[in-house]
DNA sequence: TTTCGTTATTTCTTTAAAGAAACAACGAAA
DNA sequence: TTTCGTTGTTTCTTTAAAGAAATAACGAAA
């Protein structure tokens, strides 16, 4: 390039380069941030209404999403109990866990790449 | 990982690690997959409202693109002019066409990205 | 049997994003 | 001076997403 990137942008603060990554199939996309930090509040608490309260999404939304993503999973990511001592509650299956791990690495690696791109800006 | 990602998926087509990325300055994103082929597309044609229509998005939404990014950048991405011979017309500057360039060469590279994590779903 | 808080679901309302439509200003060319 | 299609801008309408609220079913424990 003639020209640095960061010399053709003016901005008060230097520009980065960001970004999002999910899992998708058929264009469809099933595992991104949201139900990330979904399933690790519920590991948690227990529960998908408190966990949503935490991330101060309606119970109607985290259970599509959960919902959303039990279908794409051959056992199902989080296992409910309706009734019982405190009134229910949910727990996940060892995949579940699975899942949020490999997105963790994932993220570490993606994070790796934004920042390497981000220096490029002004090289 | 104990297991594979993609054992733990059940999909009639095998899932992908999909994503997007965009240039932000202070947590506001000026730069990404819209404002990048509106551009390329005013550079064939020599008109935003003719570029928008290729698109199918709305005039109004387009020069909301455009004025935001020239909110960016130094010089002007986008120079109109109104009035003449065919009513007027709009101009890239240099810097435009180089962060268009710009942007293909971080496509790439996030295509490449992309394409080593999805296979590593498989591993 | 009663109590409890959660899951699951529906319906209604609110909010936000997007789009549609209309119109003045513009200036080169005829 | 008239014509032309575009730019720039406002206002209104439509659409989609999100949220709020209400409620039945559930089952362990007291």
């Amino acid at each position: 390039m003639a020209k640095k990137v960061k010399d053709i942008l003016a901005m008060a603060k230097h520009p980065v380069v960001n970004g999002s990554l999910w899992l998708e199939s058929e264009d469809k996309r099933f595992f991104g941030p949201g139900p990330v930090e979904l399933l690790e509040r519920i590991a948690e608490t227990g529960s998908i209404r408190q966990a949503a309260k935490e991330m101060r999404m309606s119970y109607k939304k985290a259970w599509e999403l959960i919902n959303n993503l039990n279908a794409h999973t051959i056992k199902p990511a989080v296992i409910p109990q309706t009734g019982g001592e405190k009134g229910g509650g949910s727990v996940l299956t060892p995949e579940a866990l699975e899942l949020i791990q490999y997105h963790r690495e994932l993220r570490k690696r993606f994070k790796e790449f934004l920042e390497k791109e981000t220096g490029k800006l002004g090289q």
